[in-house]
DNA sequence: CGGCAGGTTGACGACCCTCAAATTTTGTGG
DNA sequence: CCACAAAATTTGAGGGTCGTCAACCTGCCG
C-alpha cells in the first residue's frame, strides 16, 4: 500500500570541521549574524566550536547547572521535562542553527534535559561570557533577546496545539513545522527523515505512540503523506494545511469581552 | 452542600497612586530589584507609571507593533492567542509583578492579546530604552534574561500539564499554582478569588467549560475545596498534591536512549 | 537463529466533549 | 431598588476520540 519514494540526505555538516564562525554557513540563522565585522574575532574566541555529541547522548541534565548555552551546528535534539511520576513531556526539538539552555538561565540550573537524535555538533556558548559581550554590542544584544523571545512564541504555538487540537490536527501541524524548518535550512521541504521516534513525536503532541502511528497510517491512505518509518513525503500540502482548523469549535469561544480598546490614560 | 467560606480581600492597590518606583511596595518582584541605587532615577524616568486599565480592556492586541513591555503593579491580566478558525487558547494569567509583551520581541509584533481580567495599573516600560538602559546595568540586564528565561520554563510547564495530565490533575496544578503566586504576594495561599472566568480557565487547560465545572463540583463533594462562584478555599492541599500523579502511566515511558553522559570532547 | 527495540494494528472502554436545558449571577434601565 | 435581559455556570445524557491492553510484525544486531 504504501509507495516507495526517495529522500534526500539532509545529514550533511554545513562547514568543514574545523572551521570557526567566520565561515560557518550557517550564520544567517546563529546568533552571530548580528556580531559586528570587527568584533567576530572575540566572539569567535568565546566559542567551543565543534563540539561532537553521540546520538544518545547528553547536552546537559535537568538539574545541572547552568554554564553555557549551546548552538546546533549539525544535527539535532529533543528537550524534556520529567514528571516526579517517570511521565517525561518532550518540549521541544532542536536543529541547525537553534539554542538550547536558554531554560535555565531563570535560575542558572538547567530544567529540562538535552538529547542527541543524532550524531550531532554543537557550540558551546559560556553564558557568563556571552551576557558580557552581549553589553558591548547592542545588535548581538537585541539578536540573543530575539532568539529567547522566539522560544517564547513557539511555545505558545505548541500550547495552542496541545490545548484546542484534535490528533490528526497536530501531526499536521507537526508536519508541517517540520518541512517549514527544513525549508529553511536549504533542504527539501517535502521529503524529510523524522529524526525522532513516534514515541517522542507523541510525547512532544500529547498523544500515545499508537495514536501517532494510527494517523500516520489514516494520513498516508488518504493521500496526504507517505510515511516509510521515519521518511516522510508530503503529498498534499495544501490539504494538510485545510485539515487543521476542520474541526468546528466555533462554540468554544472565549474570546475577550467587549471593552476599551487601549488602557486608558 | 457548599460551605460557607470567608476571603481575604486581595485588591488593594500596593502602593498610592502617584508612587515611583522607589516605594512601590512590588520592587522585590519586579524588574527594579537589581537597578542599582544610583541608577534608579533614570530607571524611574523610563517608566509611565500608574496606568490604569478597565476590566476587559486590551493592553495590547496580537499584531499590533511592540513599543513597550509592560509591568504589572495592580491587577491581573490574560494573554492568549487567536487561530485562524476562531479558536482562542488563552497563553497566560498575569498578576502583580510579572511582565507581559515579552512575546513581541521576537519580531516586533506582539503575537498574544493582553486583556485586563479586573481594574489594574501598569507600569509601561518603553523597550527600546529599556534595551539601552539594560546595557549600562549588569545586574539588571541578568534579571532581564531571567524574567524572559522564567517565561520559558513556565510555559514548558504547561506543555507538561496539557500533554501528559488528566483533567482533574490539571485543576489540582492549576489552583496550586495560583495558592503559591498569590502567597508570594503576602495573599492568602489557601482562600483567593479566581480572576478569570470558567471558560478562561478551560481554555488555559485545554479542557471545556463544562469539564472545568465539573471537577471543581466533584473537587468539592471530595472536601479538597470549597468553591463558591469564583471563590476558592483550598481545604485540602496535600490531598491535591497527590492527586496530581495518581495516574499509573509508567508504561508510557520515553525516557532517554543509554548513551554517553555528557558531550565527547 | 533468536532476542529485542520500534512500530503497526485491532478490540474495547474511559474520559472528556457535545448538545441541551435548568439555574444563578451580572448588568442595565426604569 | 426592582425588573428584565444577557451572560456565566451547573448539571445531565449520550457519543466520539483517543488511551489501554494485547498481539503481531519488521529490521537490526549479537
Amino acid at each position: 500500500m504504501a509507495t516507495p519514494i526517495t529522500l534526500h540526505s539532509v545529514t550533511s555538516v554545513p562547514c568543514d570541521a574545523q572551521a570557526g564562525c567566520d565561515v560557518c554557513s550557517l550564520n544567517d540563522l546563529c546568533l552571530l549574524s548580528h556580531v559586528e565585522e570587527n568584533e567576530l574575532e572575540r566572539f569567535d574566541g568565546l566559542i567551543q566550536h565543534m563540539r561532537p555529541i553521540k546520538r544518545g547522548g547528553y547536552v546537559f541534565r535537568a538539574g545541572a547547572p547552568l554554564r553555557s548555552l549551546f548552538a546546533i551546528r549539525a544535527g539535532s535534539f529533543k528537550t524534556s521535562v520529567l514528571h516526579d511520576d517517570g511521565r517525561e513531556q518532550v518540549t521541544g526539538f532542536y536543529m541547525a542553527g537553534e539554542i538550547m539552555g536558554l531554560d535555565g538561565i531563570s535560575s542558572d540550573i538547567h530544567t529540562v534535559n538535552a538529547v542527541a537524535l543524532e550524531d550531532s555538533e554543537l557550540c558551546e556558548l559560556p553564558y557568563y561570557e556571552l551576557e558580557r559581550l552581549v553589553r558591548d554590542m547592542p545588535s548581538l544584544q537585541h539578536h540573543f533577546h530575539r532568539i529567547m523571545s522566539r522560544e517564547i512564541v513557539r511555545d505558545h504555538g505548541v500550547m495552542l496545539l496541545l490545548g484546542a487540537m484534535s490528533a490528526e490536527e497536530r501531526i499536521a501541524t507537526f508536519l508541517l513545522q517540520l518541512s517549514k524548518r527544513y525549508l529553511a535550512r536549504g533542504y527539501s521541504a517535502s521529503s524529510f527523515s523524522l529524526r525522532m521516534g513516534r514515541g517522542e513525536i507523541g510525547s512532544y503532541l500529547g498523544l500515545t505512540i499508537e495514536t501517532v502511528s494510527r494517523v500516520f497510517s489514516r494520513l498516508q491512505e488518504e493521500g496526504y503523506v507517505s510515511v516509510q518509518k521515519r521518511d516522510i513525503c508530503l503529498k498534499n500540502v495544501p490539504g494538510l494545511r485545510k485539515l487543521i482548523g476542520k474541526n468546528d469549535v466555533s462554540t468554544r469561544d472565549f474570546a475577550a469581552r467587549p471593552g476599551a480598546l487601549h488602557a486608558v490614560a
